[in-house]
DNA sequence: TTAGGGTTTG
């Protein structure tokens, strides 16, 4: 009975209802008036079932009408026919290959693939709703058909004699790609064996390329019909003899039993199908899985990668660089291939998104033809891949350290070469559910998530949790990590398309970055005023000095004590210096520094802990123009903000606030002083091959370096590792493609006083690692 | 007719 529209009918078309006319597959056109019709043919092609992005399943599948009596050799008598939804998986569960099919309540379409496949015009498309399908399985049309099938008969491989032609089934243990040979033909070569254990080179010769057998891996099932047996360097081998056919399958026990070939008719039963199942049982004894990933691949062997390409870029005219992935995680080290970026053809958001699941294969010399033909996204087999060990790779690769290559060298052997696989191959399909899975973009969209991460309270818990330390595979040494890097990442085209303000989870390269002088990223801020400005320069200040030198000399006070040197540069000029005790103690010794040179100023601070310059101005003690330090620690130069500090006599504020430490320098106003802060502040361009940006290095700066700005002013350590820092993040002379790929949180903002609202982005929650 | 397997050295 029929199972929705389903029909079994092993009685040919009994059942079909009388108000049905039958249309031949060759009078079908798009105009052709279908409600009252039925298509009958013999099912040559199944494909498997796909699952569509709307959640429906689609199943392709070939029908042939059985050629009758006035055919023209002209008439395309084959169809592609699409089944939908139930039917699909019904189409999928019980119609198979060879059985003999009535369709109706169909809908014709044009057919994409014409002038691909040569077959008909149209396609037959089958909703659930609308058609029904009535089946005469295989094992009864032969009794219904007028014509009445040939029987074969399979010879095993070490019964076969020389001279003779016959039918075989077996599992290929060796094949290469189809070459083009000295003759008209293209050619293939492959062994084949079978229980008895005996293998047969066969040689398989057609003029189009297209007509040999598809192998796509080791393993495979053939069935030839019509090779011929011939004796050559005293062993059997097989050749293509006139009306040769083949039938390949996949040769793993579980997957479909679904025949390739470029035949238009063949015959396969249940006879058929039981050989193929029991010689999948045999090779799965004799030659175990031996599937090999990126994750499972040992160094320094030869193995066959099923992959889809993400990108190429032509090296030279003998090498094609392919970046691929299958899903899984290399464990290796892996030798990273300098490339343009302009020469990368391929999807750069993908390659971003997947940046540790991606090997890059060098194709060289006869391969280079063929790689230069595939298109991104495409899924393939590359055979007999390399995966060599080798010292070096790029500069930042030390010579003394391995790194893991994959090469496809030139040549065939060993079935050196690459195969597109089609998409509807299971080796395929179990490839996608592969990538699915590893695919971040389907696992890590939470952007509540990350949102949440910025805000700074959950912020001290997550950077707890997480380890800071990642290395980067091509620097070996810093990774730049977010709070929040397990969330995925954004592009830049897509910041710059936002609407600010937003904050984002980026993956990008450090292009170039401002100032290009370090000690220049550190600037004076008042938090006041909220104005940054440049440090003044040795030039500026030595002169501030210089208009106070010629003032008069203060006399002593009872709250410190004066010393008077003689200047060793200016004859009679007098250096006065008074020492306040602050607290009676020699450690917080306050020294007042007056009618100095910048230099003299500098070498008593290299015995004098904390110094005050000086000068008395209508009799009172004030401080030098505060374009000038007013405090001087050591090589810490204290500044004021010229527009929020009010100072007037510092003297008698020293006098009365003897408990004032110079160390304290949290304070933020001392003697009237509004303290400048020092702060960093950087220009990043940052480009992810999407787009580029400016980020600034602002706010978030100090958390970024893991350093104080005044310590890079003050200490040539921090410098050199700031120095050093900004190398890794942007080593210099390098082309993009070199350069590593690093992690930020990015937020897009406008400004008030920016009447054309301009946006900005600005970097946050980032920061450096360092390896441990 | 043709090809008839057996690792680059990047």
């Amino acid at each position: 009975f029929p199972i929705s529209k389903y029909i079994h009918a092993p009685d040919g078309d009994a059942q079909i209802p009388s108000t049905l006319q039958r249309i031949y597959i060759k009078d079908l056109n798009h105009d052709s008036q279908c409600t009252d019709k039925y298509v009958k043919g013999t099912v040559i092609m199944k494909h498997n079932l796909i699952a569509l992005t709307r959640g429906e399943d689609m199943l392709k599948a070939v029908i042939e009408e059985h050629a009758h009596q006035h055919a023209k050799l002209s008439e395309t008598t084959s169809i592609n026919v699409f089944s939908f939804g139930k039917l699909a998986k019904d189409f999928s569960d019980k119609i198979n290959q060879g059985d003999t099919i009535v369709i109706t309540g169909f809908r014709l379409g044009m057919s994409p693939t014409v002038n691909k496949d040569k077959r008909h015009l149209c396609q037959i498309e089958l909703e659930e709703r609308r058609a029904t399908i009535y089946v005469c399985p295989a094992a009864f049309s032969g009794q219904s058909s007028s014509n009445p099938k040939p029987k074969y008969t399979y010879v095993p491989l070490n019964e076969l004699k020389p001279g003779e032609v016959a039918n075989v089934y077996g599992i290929v243990t060796f094949f290469k790609q189809p070459f083009q040979t000295k003759g008209t033909d293209y050619c293939l070569v492959l062994t084949i064996t079978d229980e008895s254990g005996v293998k047969l080179g066969c040689s398989i010769f057609n003029e189009k390329l297209e007509a040999l057998p598809q192998i796509y891996k080791i393993g495979d099932i053939v069935r030839f019909h019509r090779i011929k047996s011939l004796l050559f360097n005293s062993k059997l081998s097989g050749m293509t003899s006139l009306g040769f056919s083949a039938l390949t399958f996949d040769g793993r026990v579980g997957t479909p039993v679904c025949p390739r070939t470029s035949s238009k008719t063949y015959h396969f039963g249940e006879e058929d199908r039981r050989i193929v199942e029991k010689l999948r049982q045999w090779a799965a004894t004799i030659y175990p899985n031996l599937e090999i990933s990126l994750a499972t691949v040992q160094p320094k062997s030869f193995f066959d990668l099923t992959c889809q390409l993400l990108a190429k870029a032509e090296i030279s005219r003998a090498c094609v660089l392919l970046k691929v992935w299958d899903g899984t995680k290399c464990p290796h080290r892996l030798l990273k291939i300098l490339v343009e970026p302009s020469a990368i053809e391929g999807n750069m958001a993908a390659i971003q998104d997947l940046q540790d699941l991606i090997v890059e294969i060098l194709v060289y010399d006869n391969h280079v033809e063929v790689a230069k033909k595939l298109k991104p996204g495409m899924y393939l087999r590359i055979y007999n891949l390399h995966a060599k060990l080798q010292a070096s790779g790029t500069k930042e690769q030390t010579s003394n350290e391995c790194h893991l290559g994959f090469h496809l060298h030139g040549g065939t052997s060993y079935g050196r070469g690459i195969k597109v696989l089609p998409e509807d191959s299971s080796d395929v399909q179990e490839l996608k559910k592969a990538l699915e899975s590893a695919n971040p973009e389907d696992t890590m969209d939470d952007l509540t998530l990350l949102n949440a991460c910025c805000t700074s309270a959950i912020e001290n818990s997550l950077n707890a949790e997480l380890s800071p330390y990642q290395e980067d595979p091509l620097t070996g040494g810093f990774a730049v990590l977010t709070c929040h890097h397990t969330v995925k990442s954004d592009l830049l085209s897509n910041v710059k398309n936002s609407t600010p303000p937003q904050k984002f989870h980026i993956k990008a390269k450090l292009k170039s970055y401002q100032p290009d002088k370090l000690y220049q990223s550190v600037k004076l801020y008042c938090p006041k005023c909220k104005r940054v400005q440049e440090i003044p320069d040795d030039e500026t200040i030595g002169s501030l000095f210089q208009e106070a030198l010629n003032l008069p000399v203060l006399s002593s006070d009872s709250w410190y004590e004066t010393f008077l040197w003689e200047s060793s540069t200016d004859v009679g000029r007098k250096v006065a210096v008074h020492f306040v005790n602050v607290l009676g103690s020699e450690e917080h010794l306050l020294t007042l520094v007056q009618g100095a040179t910048l230099e003299e100023v500098c070498r008593l601070s290299t015995k004098f802990e904390s110094i005050i310059p000086i000068k008395f101005s209508e009799d009172q003690m004030t401080l030098l123009d505060l374009s000038a330090p007013f405090l001087i620690q050591g090589k810490k130069w204290s500044y004021g903000c010229k527009h929020c500090s009010c100072v007037k006599n510092i003297g008698l504020y020293l006098e009365q606030e003897m408990v004032w430490e110079p160390e304290n320098t949290a304070e933020e106003t001392v003697l009237g002083v509004e303290l400048l802060q020092y702060v960093f502040l950087m220009k990043f361009e940052l480009d992810d091959g999407t787009a580029s940006l400016d980020a600034i290095l602002w706010e978030d700066a100090e958390k970024f370096f893991q350093m104080l700005p005044v310590e890079v002013m003050v200490n040539r350590a921090m410098q050199e590792k700031m120095q050093m820092t900004m190398a890794t993040l942007c080593p210099p002379g390098k082309h993009f493609d070199e350069l590593p790929w690093l992690e930020f949180c990015i937020g897009t903002y406008t400004t008030d006083e920016n009447e054309d609202r301009s946006v900005y982005y600005q970097i946050f929650d980032t920061m450096v690692a360092e390896k441990l």
